[in-house]
DNA sequence: CTGAAAGCGCTAACAT
DNA sequence: ATGTTAGCGCTTTCAG
């Protein structure tokens, strides 16, 4: 079908090693050879075949994606950054989504492990407990998004998830809100139970009680978020702000609150989380919190990629430590910021007492 | 580093051969024989290399997915059913973002021959204008998604464009409206002449001059939407009704509206194409046209796998004709519905004058 | 400067 | 039922 090095090289009246060179721009070659092999190699429209010079060089210049769900809105931006990154250092990019579901992450894992990527970009968020055996030790460099594997040594960036509560909280409290509910996220988002422990915070740096905001969960997507609001409101009804895991149950929970006859902000204001490209344009625009998605994509790959490096020259022998960096675990942690739009504003209450300060009851 | 299949075979006390059969559950075996086999792979947590037997077999069981740009809404919905799909078949998926880039989109098409994929999912409209030399004798297997090769008989899947324009302007119409304007995309974009072809005829249909539409061409994203309605009421101050070419410009378009200080629907109603996930919840939601997303590549990769399938029956010789199916060239039209949510309604005149039927003006 | 040959890890005749 | 062998297409010593 295509044609191989052999048909060049005897196109070329050389041997497949000088075609080789001469394509690798390596070692030198008399000029009139090299245009031989050239010129041989464009009349065969010859492509060198990556799968066997995979096989030789023990790499595959590709490297694995896993996400959660293509159709969150978050994660297109993630592959974006990702793939463009990926690219520029020269590799390509396998993607796995994972629909949310364990055994699919898994069988992932192992095809991408089947096909010798040379690295894995973990954006699954909870996939660290699910497959903490596979990830103990993974056949291949492994860097995680907005995860965290136990005690685990890779290389892990993440958002400051902590500190995005908080400030979502702080934002909501200096509007006056003072019954604030959380919508959050199963267990199989790792990174939920942080963004909470950030509302409490935020209460208790005001000597506020804690305990004070309702917690639901619920499915962390537009359905979820529906339906989530409905349990929050029924638990806690007199609840004037409201902070969801992520912006898809922000949008969800806006619904369900004009379906009950309410508004936002007016009645209940709300808060989403990722600042997802639509968040601007949703009714009313959403007040998130921002994550700096496409930095989070780009520190994944660089890190793999310089990781790669690092593998490449111990197995050269260069550093005779045997393992890399070891012990060194290395979770760099990225600000979020608050972006405030339509659909937060002061409670109900504070807007009855007058348009003066926030409430100080 | 992983364990090879030699390295099992000499655990096994076997030949590569038969850990071969074992695995790959071929040819009888004993008994014992396969019982060995499977301890010393499972001891050695042996994953048979991909790329050595893609090497060999000649397929790399990988499809690749060109694509316009993954921020839009439309493409993620996209990926997923093809890569659903590619994976039922046992295919995994490179995926290529083009970023609406030419010489982006040439280079994957060289980076998944030279990978060897077995085939490519093409939903790059007017990469067939773009690279028609490549289209014509391309070196693997390739299916159109919403795009068309001229003349050339890739299969090809698309939705049905002109009757969604079709659709859209007959709401308008019905509604009441007269002075229509569409938002078109560039050239670039393959399907947007159809889209207005559509528009056109939905006037002729009604005996309505349709060169009474104003046409403005703008990039396919919010910004492009936003900016293209500026110059559409410039241009056409009476313009009651508004088709975009995709729903980002719509929505792009809506935010323009509003920013003019006019409102959705009571000014100007705004129509959209696709019906993007977010589509129900921008303020307004949305009126649009649905495409059918995930049938379509659904569709796409059945094409695809069920053309591979004949290759390799033909190159088994099983069918003598030589070349596949030569001449039928197959393109199937998906069918599109008009979604009607809040961004459409009667344009203002024919609110002055009741709430009666359409306006008879 | 160039060629011969080995080998990456696997499968598939072809023996036995 | 199992082993031997060749070869997929490439890169890379090692000779010459």
């Amino acid at each position: 079908m295509t044609a191989t090095i052999g048909d060049v090289a005897r196109r070329a009246g050389v041997s497949t090693a000088t075609v080789s060179r001469v394509l690798a721009g390596l070692g030198g070659a008399r000029a009139d050879t090299r245009a031989r092999v050239l010129e041989a190699a464009r009349e065969l429209d010859y492509r060198p075949s990556a799968v066997a010079r995979s096989l030789k060089l023990r790499t595959t210049k590709t490297l694995g994606l896993i996400i959660t769900d293509i159709e969150n809105p978050f994660f297109p931006q993630l592959v974006r950054a990702v793939e463009d990154v990926a690219r520029e250092h020269g590799f390509a990019l396998l993607l796995c989504n994972a629909t949310d579901d364990p055994d699919r992450e898994a069988s992932y894992l192992d095809l991408l492990v089947d096909r010798r990527v040379d690295g894995v970009v973990i954006a699954v968020s909870g996939l660290g407990a699910r497959h903490g055996e596979w990830l103990a030790e993974p056949p291949l460099p492994v860097v995680l998004v907005n995860t965290v594997a136990p005690g685990l040594p890779h290389p892990s960036i993440a958002s400051d998830n902590v500190d995005g509560g908080r400030q979502a909280a702080a934002h909501l409290l200096d509007l006056g809100h003072r019954r604030i509910g959380v919508l959050t996220a199963g267990a199989r988002n790792a990174d939920a139970p942080a963004r909470v422990a950030g509302v409490r915070r935020a209460l208790e740096e005001r000597g506020l009680d804690p305990a004070a905001v309702s917690i639901v969960v619920g499915e962390p997507g537009v359905g979820g978020g529906e339906a989530a609001l409905g349990r929050l409101v029924a638990d806690a009804p007199d609840t004037t702000g409201v902070i969801a895991y992520n912006d898809l149950m922000a949008i969800g929970a806006m619904r369900a609150i004009r379906a009950a006859g309410r508004t936002v902000p007016g009645d209940i204001s709300v808060v989403g989380f990722d600042d997802v490209a639509i968040a601007a344009y949703t009714d009313p625009p959403l007040t998130t919190i921002a994550q700096a998605i496409g930095d989070l994509g780009r520190w994944a790959v660089e890190r793999l990629v310089e990781r790669l490096a690092d593998g490449a020259a111990i197995k050269d022998g260069h550093d005779p430590s045997g393992r890399t960096l070891a012990g060194t675990v290395t979770v760099t942690v990225l600000p979020v910021r608050l972006v405030a739009r339509g659909s937060s504003g002061p409670p109900p209450a504070a807007r009855d007492h007058a348009a003066g300060g926030p409430s100080d009851q």
